[in-house]
DNA sequence: TGACTAATAAGAATTATTCCTATCTAAATA
DNA sequence: TATTTAGATAGGAATAATTCTTATTAGTCA
């Protein structure tokens, strides 16, 4: 998805395009990082240096809401972020030791029995699935860091 | 695993038995729920009216580089704790509007081509794996609370 | 009994995130 | 163009989960 489209998703939505939104979007317009919202608004101060964190959050949060981007869960107690393709579905490889993450291509609601559920009458929503073990970088040096 | 077994490996692990330990473990006894640290806070305030919080995360994380218990993520900001037993791994169908969570007899690692993880040379150490939906009493009126 | 160490309570500190409020600004209107 | 209005922002306060600090307490072992 190209950043000109995100900003189109933006403005169908009712909302302006400020400049402090649109470097939001530039973040995430070089590539599958997974930032966080301290590290996007680090990089932003670069060009706005003083953008406050909370106008990160609040525009991550909108972006959430229109399905721009999503919000993952690596487990170290802070949010990342990553541009929401329409068919990008996908999961992440965690690096415990260095944080590296990469993108899985394997997705197990193939695999699960939908019987299970219609058993369970359980609707899903959403899935989480992440494996979180040592990258070729760090495996040899396999401590934790927290 | 029986709460005489728990506070064996306890005092294996060198640690004492402390009453509040025991209280700890004694809330574990009773089944499988998902406790917050701060609901095993309140239930053991019963007996020990002066308990910390700080106490109770303590030895959670005790218990946890023990072994003896999981923590789990349900992506509320907060995390609940399970006992570890021996082949009782599992994942969860966990209610986004009520919060209920139940144990799901699936793990997706069965089906994951271990080439896949062999080619980027990364070592696993944990996984996730969570359904997020509408228990079959919160389908019907489906309004995510927060 | 005395010394040593683990464990505790209480409250302060930390961290990610959200809320509040006064100000600012772009767009719509007159 | 000047005015109005609603959206967006900066800054700082508030919140919530968790951890840290410190002084005190309580087992354990000599």
């Amino acid at each position: 998805m190209s950043s000109v489209c995100l900003v189109e998703r933006l403005k169908k939505g009712g909302y302006r395009i400020t400049p402090q939104r649109q470097e939001i979007i530039n973040c995430f317009g070089s590539g599958g990082k997974h930032y966080s919202a301290e590290e996007i608004h680090q990089e932003i101060k670069n060009k706005f240096p003083n953008v406050s964190l909370d106008t990160v959050y609040r525009n991550l949060n909108t972006m959430r809401e229109l399905g721009i981007i999503e919000a993952l869960n690596f487990e170290d107690g802070k949010c990342r972020y990553e541009l929401a393709g329409e068919n990008s579905h996908h999961h992440h490889l965690i690096c415990i030791r260095c944080g590296m993450s990469e993108e899985l291509d394997f997705c197990p609601l193939k695999f699960l029995d939908s019987s299970l559920l219609r058993d369970k009458k359980f609707t899903v929503e959403r899935h989480s699935f992440e494996l979180y073990g040592y990258c070729s970088s760090c495996t040899g040096s396999k401590r934790e860091v927290k």
